[in-house]
DNA sequence: CTCATTATGTACCAATCAATCCAAAACTAA
DNA sequence: TTAGTTTTGGATTGATTGGTACATAATGAG
């Protein structure tokens, strides 16, 4: 019918996912996601209908990757939900650290792009919010979850707490970009979880 | 001797600092510069050589206005050092929420170029490390005084404290450019207090 | 007044930006 | 083979980027 694909669709956005991750998404050029992707201009405007258009496929697949898994765990029946939130937290200095053998972290997309779009880019922001509104309300389900099973301290609402674990995965993620080794990221993962204790 | 010159460099520098700081480094054109500040190109790279040079300066000046008021309030006497460090946090929530009508935060122009260009601007880099070093010197100080005076908990040590209240003061400063209100972000803080409390 | 010196505004530079155009290429259905 | 359709590469677009050149303006020292 007519000419086919040279390259796989899937592997060209995490390619482009992984620029912007690295990068962000103004210092990320057109030319840098040709060579990321190893595609021409044309392939790339005539799959994704522009930058932007691929940044936002790049953000959904990351919001996608990250938080599908993390929501995954925070509902697991399996472990108590005080133990959720631990290998939660656990899982992100895993994240951050791995593969990265100069010991400086990428961060997380994010974190990233509500540091640089939020309040300038509306699709951006309205991806950040609702992907942030889907984290919270799993943190609050589980936080509520212990507190009634008595594995985690009553002395604040569910909502306090959520809004708490969620601005300390933030902070862990700044500071490992800032250059934190690892056993300052384990500490303040491990201090939090004082937080939560009863 | 020469003619004089019809601006003031310390509020163009102010001007530019918070142009910065509203839209970052890269989406900051020397144009935006220019009409941030009022001044032409011509005196703009007359006084500063270069973006990157009034980008240094910019953020010199923004590290000195936040950290030397932090530093004096964790190192006074008056106060026990964890009602020091719970001011300390109000006082990031109340410059989060000032003069911002539409709730948005502008952030944090310290958190923003950790996230934007960290591992990418050396020199940029370099102040960031310094300037974190020398508020987690402080932290720890006040830490270990209010553990031998009795007012933090002894269960972590200052070094590990001191790395969770930095963490949790950028982990707000992100829930606040994301959106979070007032109350969401005062629920942070007082949940990071529990932590330190024995 | 005259002159050396600095500030300022305008025009301009090459480089790069995101995006488009178009002709050649590669495939399939008929 | 042929017609129809989409992909691909390369050239090119106009706008914008950070930065410069240069002529003119404004000052105080002599």
């Amino acid at each position: 019918m007519a000419r086919p694909r040279t390259f796989d669709e899937g592997r060209a956005l995490d390619a482009a996912m992984h620029a912007f991750w690295a990068n962000g998404y103004e210092a990320t050029s057109t030319q840098d996601l040709c060579e990321a992707t190893g595609l021409g201009r044309s392939s790339i405007y005539n799959t994704f209908s522009s930058k932007h258009d691929l940044f936002k496929r790049s953000l959904a697949r990351y919001i996608e990757l990250m938080t599908v898994p993390q929501i995954e765990l925070l509902e697991d029946p399996e472990l108590p939900p005080l133990e959720r939130i631990r290998v939660l937290l656990a899982r992100i200095v895993e994240t951050e650290f791995e593969h990265r053998p100069d010991g400086r972290s990428i961060g997380c997309l994010t974190v990233n792009t509500v540091v640089e779009l939020a309040g300038r880019d509306p699709e951006a922001d309205a991806m950040l919010v609702r992907d942030q509104e889907v984290r919270l309300a799993a943190l609050r389900a589980a936080i509520a979850a212990g507190q009634l099973a008595g594995g985690i301290a009553t002395r604040r609402a569910p909502e306090e707490l959520a809004r708490f674990v969620n601005a300390v995965v933030g902070g862990m993620r700044v500071a490992a970009k800032g250059g934190a080794d690892r056993a300052a990221v384990e500490a303040v993962a491990a201090t939090a979880l004082d937080a939560l204790t009863p």
